[in-house]
RNA sequence: GGCGGCGUAGCCAAGUGGUAAGGCAGAGCUCUGCAAAAGCUUUAUUCAUCGGUUCGAUUCCGAUCGCCGCCUCCA
């Protein structure tokens, strides 16, 4: 049984989608207007693997994940280089979608972009002003925080204690507000400033919470079953999404919410001023796979704090070169065809139950990974000491088939096609070996070895490999 | 100040009221012309510290120390 950690209810929970077989995610995704860090897509790599897996459980899922493309900091940068916001963010779009497919994250059913859902956000704003959740002041219009009870229920804050004796509650809003907690929903833009949208209730630009609120029902309904985002979302911009959300429709919003943690960088957390906030480019371009990131990413579970070091990511590099090895030699020993059947069978059985309840369990990452490393390491005894029968290949062939739909460590398969010339050279290299000229056979290796192919001598003759 | 999380081997870490997963690094072995690669084996009488509850705690409770996060439109 599939269980969630549910953050507006504090515990786990056993998970069950609104819609029997039928699974609506929202995860609120980047503002373009940089390229992505490694942090970002921590949270992103955990959304793509919380998709993949309820896919996995059988149920047909409809993963959606906007684009903030206008809020304050897009306008500022924008005007900062005198361009509109769509340039500022056309190209960190496309970077981000490169990236996440890069990482091997699997595009998201629908992803809708913020500055084409203004007529939605402004029908919300609308409905919260008709029923008094919303109010105008100075042009601008604000959610009504006194006008919604449930207001703190996700992040569990309470605000009684805050106000008095807070030193953070100073309101630095130039706006005239009602109460210092409310917040805005359509920002005053003047006549000739841009970005600007008309609305009945004055020209404006949308509040960053609206627009979540806005995109996520739009496409997924009123109700919808998870609401996923890093943790510092948690508030004040998801409770925000469920003040607007609920205040407008006086429905439940989401039915569960699901938090990714954050990721530090050598135990410390990851901030521009202390020139730590790698993007996926700048680790891509010191070496590392981002098979290797992706492995790291996720090796601990979502809701855990990860330490990522770059050793760190040497050893996951190592763990995936392990595992891809270990697919290439089952493939091999399979085509050996050897019949019969093999207690390796049972051992597939117990790893897939092993990695299915680890992951039924909140997702626990770090125990399915556990499964399959225990798996990887029986089969190459087995292997070793008296090989695979075909059926035992194949069934352990289709379980890493599996590990890899849902966690996507294993990478694709590679292509095991060589060139003549190459394959001219190692024929030459094993002749030379035969006749122990060893000089010639160590000179083929290092020039096999500059084009970036790996030999490997066995028992049962030469092996290679792309590095 | 308020709220929450964490502290497990050299490193990254999972986990449980009943005696410590997994990965990396290290060491040993197998293979080999040598090497590389690969594979196997091995590595915590102990889970920050101090008390308490219990037949029994790393796991529950309390205190202390240390680290991190949210409360400031930062995933």
């Amino acid at each position: 049984m599939l269980r969630f950690y549910n953050n507006l209810t504090g515990k786990l929970e056993d998970f069950e989608p609104l819609e029997e077989g039928k699974v609506s995610i929202y995860m609120c995704g980047p503002t373009v207007w940089n390229f992505a860090h490694i942090g970002n897509f921590r949270s992103f790599t955990f959304g793509d693997i919380l998709r993949r897996y309820i896919k996995f459980k059988g149920y047909d899922v409809t993963y959606v994940m906007n684009l903030t493309d206008v809020d304050d900091r897009i306008i500022d940068e924008s005007n900062k280089k005198g361009i509109s916001i769509q340039e500022m963010t056309e190209p960190f779009t496309v970077a981000f979608n490169e990236d996440m497919a890069t990482l091997g994250n699997i595009k998201p059913d629908i992803q809708p972009k913020a500055t084409e859902h203004i007529e939605e956000m402004i029908e919300i704003i609308q409905k919260l002003l008709d029923n008094g959740k919303a109010y105008e002041s100075d042009g601008s219009i604000y959610f009504r925080i006194s006008a919604f009870p449930d207001y703190g229920k996700l992040s569990k804050i309470s605000f009684e204690g805050n106000v008095e004796g807070g030193s953070q509650r100073v309101d630095t809003d130039k706006y005239d507000k009602e109460d210092a907690r409310d917040f805005a929903l359509w920002k005053l833009v003047g006549e000739d400033e841009n970005p600007g949208w008309d609305a009945p209730f004055g020209r404006g630009r949308p509040g960053w919470h609206i627009e979540c609120s806005a995109m996520s029902m739009k496409y997924l309904g009123e109700t919808f079953d998870i609401h996923a985002g890093g943790i510092d979302l948690q508030f004040p911009h998801h409770e925000n999404e469920i003040a607007q959300s609920e205040g407008s429709t006086g429905k439940l919003f989401s039915k569960y919410w699901l938090h990714g943690e954050f990721l530090k960088i050598d135990n410390e957390k990851m901030a521009k001023s202390l020139g730590n906030d790698y993007t996926l480019r700048d680790i891509i371009g010191r070496g590392f796979s981002p098979l290797a990131i992706r492995y790291l990413l996720i090796s601990i579970p979502y809701h855990r704090q990860l330490n990522f070091t770059f050793e760190g990511l040497k050893g996951a590099e190592t763990t995936i070169e392990r595992l891809q090895q270990f697919r290439r030699l089952v493939r091999e020993e399979k085509e050996k065809g050897r019949q019969g059947e093999g207690e390796v069978l049972s051992l597939v059985e117990k790893s897939l139950n092993e990695f299915e309840s680890a992951m039924d369990d909140n997702l626990n990452t770090s125990e399915a990974l556990a499964a399959i490393h225990n798996l990887v390491r029986e089969v190459n005894s087995t292997l070793t000491e008296k090989g695979l029968t075909v059926e035992e290949s194949d069934a352990v062939l289709n379980a890493v088939e599996t590990f890899n739909s849902v966690l996507g460590i294993f990478g694709e398969e590679q292509e095991e096609i060589l060139d003549e010339e190459i394959e001219k050279l190692i024929e030459e290299r094993q002749e030379a070996r035969h006749k122990r000229d060893f000089a010639r056979s160590d000179e083929i290796r290092d020039l096999l070895a500059e084009k970036g192919i790996i030999l490997e001598d066995t028992k049962e003759g030469v092996r290679w490999k792309r590095k």
